[in-house]
DNA sequence: CTACGCAACGAAAACGTTTTCGTGTTGACA
DNA sequence: TGTCAACACGAAAACGTTTTCGTTGCGTAG
């Protein structure tokens, strides 16, 4: 068990300075050619490779990015995070990953674990609790601190910095707006309590779109949903007790749950009940019938928000406080669930 | 914009020397009460916190794990992530993940990166590239150097360390088992190309199934599968073109395309045609009809595989080359695409 | 013969900590 | 009054780099 080789005890070996075989290594014009080839074959003979935490420590960058999302067994999730650790990559950064779990301690917490020096900047989606608590003094806190951060999907206009998100309403809107078209009148919305940003975002959507086609709001046509892990219950109360046509759903979960729903009632999908979802998950894409939903592409919303991350890292001395806010595409990936649109 | 505070700083600004701040905060009583109290007052004022990169150079532990997967867009990946970020979490560690992207090349790209100072331990399971190839030379060289390895789930007994499986083996022979004793007779396989370990454990056992049986093994009932891809096809012929009346799939994927290829030909499932899958994740429970299938536990094995490494790293000067290997229990989780077994 | 320039290297600081080992001051005791 | 312990603090090394700024020694030009 050899341990890791350093300059020092490659300097001693060959009885010269550490700051020669620095010098070789890197080439430098100052060393001869002798010495320089005498070095560098040594180093490569024992394996050396430099320490990157007293690089880190030297330079004041880790070229690591941290990442704080609420969670992680969450296809979205999961894409964002690949997304962002590819672009990551071949820039030369690594990725290290927290989860908040949905709670705001743990989400503080992670926050200030990685500002003492670990990243260079930050990569977040907010917790539900945070959302709901709107306190976001740790993250203020970091980006006073000169730290950048990036927030996508879950963000919110309390805090100033880059942002990628899609447009959550809009998607919503024409989504419901395809429904409306296809002839569909009694259109049911699963959707999160208000507090989480994007649930309230789609639920605008979803109303704008009756609105505009003045079409009376039925409340209880709407369902807003407290504990997703409890869900079932109560869509199927939803569907059983209303005569609707369409259902939209905010996510894939309360989607995949309504055509269960309706089909534990004799209810037939798509030809009974149209359905969308939200977020193109392994859900919507294996489900039985097979779901119509908005396509987020978290892939492209982690690559996006790496981008722009390193972009701001690697051209520090710029002008500060010129945010943008990046609009990912979203498209209606078109399934069964639905009739032809 | 006020950028982090550093002991020295906090020494200038109060008059005393580091080593004063930093035994003061440290509450060494070599210091006087007086200035203890003056310099934690100020400490906290300027919310000191101190730097991990420096602490990291100087403990030459970074309380860092790094994690190498094929892919994180896969639930048992995400569920593995999740298991060993909270165990980790709990003792005080990070966790940075990198992607292999099932290629060796980048495997032995970030383990390389990452054993430069980086982290203190690995946790990874292998690509499939890397199992092809049969090179391990990164690993074993991570290991010589004095660095622990947990593996998980795709190991190789080429490399001697810790590692948490599941016994894919036995898994796979009870499930079948449970068809054969449940009366089927032609039972299908569709797996993956016998390089990948845990798909040619999971054959293994269901061709012990058989033989235990006294079954003839038919090899056009069992399909393997190079392209994951772009199975869709060859699961419909295997299907259509034999009059079977089981399927016992290697994983998710597999089963809710072979139960979608039924479907497509008027097969129902489970009432024609029986079948179990391998893995529970997100497809199994929510396709329709939900799948019978092989539980993991990817929580659980991420749980145990952040103890092991942590408990290795954390007694450091014990007994080298004690390795364990741990199994977790796997047990059959009954769902609808199955007849009561 | 002197002075100057250049080639080749080394010393040391710096990044931010912790810790060991002084060192100076005070008080008590003989 | 002299000695010695205890107390409170500072200097410096160490972790592993990079880089700036010397410092040699030699050859050549004036």
């Amino acid at each position: 068990m050899k341990r890791k080789v350093t300059l020092k005890q490659i300097a001693k070996e060959l009885d010269v300075s550490i700051s020669t075989v620095s010098k070789s290594l890197r080439d430098s014009p100052e060393i001869s050619e002798d010495t320089r080839l005498k070095v560098q074959a040594f180093a490569k003979l024992y394996n050396y490779k430099p320490n990157l935490i007293a690089l880190s420590l030297k330079n004041r960058k880790t070229k690591t990015i941290g990442i704080i999302i609420p969670e992680i067994v969450h296809h979205f999730f999961a894409t964002v995070i690949s997304g962002i650790e590819h672009v990551a990559n071949e820039k030369g950064y690594n990725v290290i990953v927290t989860l908040s779990d949905e709670s705001f301690d743990k989400e503080v917490i992670n926050m200030d674990m990685l500002a003492n020096g670990s990243i260079d900047g930050f990569i977040m989606s907010l917790s539900k609790e945070t959302q709901y608590r709107r306190d976001f003094h740790h993250i203020t806190e970091v980006i006073n601190q000169g730290m950048p951060v990036v927030m996508f999907d879950r963000v919110t206009n309390d805090i100033l910095c880059d942002k990628v998100i899609i447009d959550d309403n809009l998607a919503a809107f024409e989504a419901v707006q395809k429904l409306i078209n296809a002839g569909f009148k009694k259109i049911a919305l699963i959707t999160t309590v208000d507090y989480v940003s994007v649930g309230k975002l789609r639920t605008d959507g979803y109303i704008k779109a009756l609105k505009t086609n003045d079409i009376a709001i039925d409340p209880d046509l709407i369902l807003k949903i407290e504990d997703i892990d409890n869900c079932t219950e109560q869509i199927e109360t939803l569907i059983k007790n209303n005569k609707i046509d369409a259902v939209f759903a905010v996510n894939e979960l309360f989607a995949v749950t309504a055509i269960k729903g309706a089909k534990k009632y004799g209810i037939n999908v798509p030809e009974d009940l149209a359905v969308i979802g939200f977020t193109d998950g392994i859900i919507s894409k294996y489900s039985s019938p097979s779901i119509t939903t908005v396509g987020q592409n978290g892939i492209e919303m982690g690559n996006k928000a790496a981008q722009m991350l390193i972009d701001r890292l690697e051209t520090e001395l710029q002008e500060e406080e010129h945010y943008k806010t990046e609009v990912i595409e979203t498209h209606l990936v078109i399934r069964e669930s639905t009739p032809t649109l």
